[in-house]
DNA sequence: CGCGCCTCCTGTGTGC
DNA sequence: TGCACACAGGAGGCGC
């Protein structure tokens, strides 16, 4: 599940139903899920084996537990990856990859993921942040995100607003469902130059980001279909108040013009022709 | 250096 | 029914 909401979901999930607890064995079921994890399957079993996990953090779409040890256990979902808390008779998931059990014998945590796009890997810490990611910014819903140096950085970027707030060097956590949702909000075209933004534009585009992320966060996320769900297998609900992804040739909930969709790299952009224009 | 295209995977839906 | 193709919530790598 993808999205900073979607994954703050998830977060939230392992921080009750994993923390504070001794894994035991590791089982690795499909070694792309740890290729991230450069020594190999066997290293990654041996050494998180033993350890407590202490906490569970996130920065944008990034997750790690943080483990007694000092490093931290890092996960990415990727497309199509689940982190559940499973009983430990669950049949197996399809798409299983990872499964670690506890020295309480309680539920299991489970690393499921179709496409493989994500993975795990035990990482050592740099100050507050596992090494791999420290070049992933802070994320809009993070107490120390810097407003005035978003904003200066966005204006000077040379590209499109919709790749801008998708880099997640600049801002992390948004992907291309709330990339739309912010932009529609915002009354901005997803190509319009970033060296274009007047000031308050582009704070009215970081509102509307903060908005829409935390708007969806309070409904669970975003679902279309089981791929998408929370630890303990639930969709959310925001996907009933999408205003354009997804939805073309519906009529804009602000101008009734129908809702445009058009290929953007590699993907698709969803904006309403009326309001958002370049 | 920054930008933008391509690729890594599996599954589903659509049209012929 | 079968097949080909487009498309799906992400991000790293590489060419320009």
């Amino acid at each position: 599940m993808p999205e900073l909401p979607e994954v703050e979901v998830v977060r939230r999930g392992l921080e009750r139903w994993v923390a504070g607890r001794r894994v035991t064995d590791v089982e690795v079921l499909h070694p792309r899920a740890i290729r991230r994890h450069l020594p190999g399957a066997s290293d990654f079993a041996t050494r998180l084996s033993g350890q407590r996990i202490v906490a569970a953090a996130r920065r944008g779409k990034y997750l790690w537990l943080p483990l007694d040890g000092g490093g931290a256990l890092l996960g990415h979902l990727g497309m199509s990856g689940q982190l559940l808390v499973q009983p430990a008779d669950a049949a197996d998931e399809i798409h299983l990859r990872v499964r670690l059990r506890f020295d309480d014998d309680g539920p299991q945590l489970r690393f499921v993921d179709q496409r493989t796009f994500g993975g795990l890997s035990l990482e050592s810490m740099s100050d507050d942040v596992p090494l791999p990611i420290v070049h992933i910014a802070r994320d809009p819903l993070d107490p120390l995100f810097d407003d005035e140096l978003f904003i200066k950085a966005l204006r000077a970027k040379q590209t499109g607003v919709k790749r801008a707030i998708l880099d997640q060097n600049l801002i992390s956590g948004v992907g291309n469902i709330y990339a739309d949702e912010s932009l529609w909000r915002a009354k901005l075209h997803y190509e319009a130059p970033t060296s274009a933004l007047s000031r308050p534009k582009a704070l009215l585009l970081l509102a509307s980001v903060r908005d829409v992320l935390t708007e969806a966060l309070g409904q669970g996320g975003t679902s279309f279909d089981s791929l998408y769900v929370n630890v303990n297998g639930e969709s959310g609900y925001f996907a009933r108040s999408l205003n354009a992804y997804g939805r073309a040739d519906e009529p804009c909930g602000r101008c009734g013009s129908p809702i445009r969709r058009a290929a953007f790299m590699n993907r698709s952009s969803y904006y309403c022709p009326r309001c958002q224009r370049k």
